[in-house]
DNA sequence: CCAGAAAACTTGACTCGTTCAAGAAAAGGG
DNA sequence: CCCTTTTCTTGAACGAGTCAAGTTTTCTGG
C-alpha cells in the first residue's frame, strides 16, 4: 500500500465515487509521502506542489478520503488528527510520550486483535484500536532532555 | 475505587504531595459522581457545590490529579478530554460512534493486555491502551436516527 | 465537443477546548 | 500566628477545526 502510482490514486478515487481533482491527488501524494502527518503538514506538503490549495480544501479532502476509507485518521490523546495511507490491515500505533512521534506496529495477536471484549456492556463493537505508549528510540536514549516537537 | 469517602480523598491528595483544597475535593467528588465526564461537565458539577471555582482551577486540578495518577484522562479520537477515578486497574473503553457515550470494559486478556507488540520499532513501551468502537445499546436499537451529542 | 447540474474549492469569519500570564488568596510547616 | 509556596481568580490569547456564501471545476448526457 505504499507503491501506489498516480493512476491507482485515480482509480481509488473513482472507485469511491469521488471526483478526481488536483487537490485530492496532491493530498494523497502528501499522505503517502508523510505517514502520520497532521493536517498542517499535509497542507504544507500539498502547497509545495499546488500552491493555491486552501486549508479548507485539505480539511474537506481528508474528511472525504477518511469517510470513504481511502485514508485512515488516527488521533492519539493530546495530539491533533493524523493521517496515513495504510488502510484495512488492522495495524496499530506506538506513540512517544516525549516527542509525539508515531510508528506503526503490527499486532502480534493476528488480525482483529482483542476484538473480543469480555463484557462490552451491551455495545455492538466493530473495531478495536490499540495504542502503545512509551518512548521512541532517540528519546529513550536521551532521558531527561524533555524534547518536544510534533514530528 | 468508587466507594471513596471524603477522608480518603484527603489522604490521596496528601499522599501525592498535593494540598487539600475545596476545589480539589469538589473535582474529585465530581469525577467520582460522573465517570468519563469532560472538563465542562466537571466544571458544572463542581460549581453546583462550589459556585466560585474558576474554569482554570478545574483545568489545573484535573491536570495535577492526572499527573499524580489520582485520576485518569482519556481522549478518544474526536472527543475532548474525559476523566475517571478508576485508576491503576488497566481497564479499557468502548466508545459509541453515534452519540459518543463511553463505558468501561475489562480486558479479557488479563492485566497489561497486548502489551507484547510484535515489533515496536525500537520504542520502549510502558502502556497499551485499547479503545473499542461501536454503537451503544440505545443507538444500536435506533439505527439511522443519527443522534449526536456529547454525553 | 459542449452545456448544465452537482460536487468540490476559495475565502474569510467564527467556535470552542485549552493554555498563558499576572496578581490575589489559601495551605500548612516552623 | 507568620511566612513561603502552592493554588486559585481573572481575563486575554491561541489554534485546530467548522460554518457559510459564493465561485470554480468535474463529468455526465445530449
Amino acid at each position: 500500500m505504499d507503491d501506489i502510482d498516480e493512476a491507482t490514486f485515480e482509480h481509488l478515487l473513482r472507485g469511491a465515487d469521488l471526483r478526481v481533482t488536483r487537490p485530492r491527488l496532491a493530498v494523497l501524494r502528501a499522505v503517502r509521502r508523510h505517514p502520520h502527518a497532521d493536517t498542517g503538514s499535509v497542507l504544507a506538503a500539498v502547497r509545495a506542489e499546488e500552491p493555491t490549495v486552501s486549508h479548507q480544501a485539505v480539511y474537506d479532502v481528508l474528511g472525504a478520503l477518511t469517510d470513504s476509507g481511502l485514508v485512515r485518521r488516527i488521533q492519539p490523546a493530546g495530539s491533533v488528527a493524523r493521517y496515513e495511507l495504510r488502510v484495512g490491515d488492522n495495524h496499530h500505533h506506538v506513540v512517544c510520550r516525549s516527542c509525539g512521534a508515531v510508528a506503526d506496529v503490527d499486532c502480534a495477536v493476528g488480525h482483529t486483535p482483542c476484538l473480543t471484549a469480555s463484557d462490552a456492556g451491551g455495545f455492538v463493537i466493530d473495531e478495536a484500536e490499540v495504542t502503545y505508549w512509551g518512548l521512541c528510540p532517540s528519546c529513550a536514549s536521551r532521558p531527561t532532555t524533555s524534547t518536544d516537537s510534533s514530528n
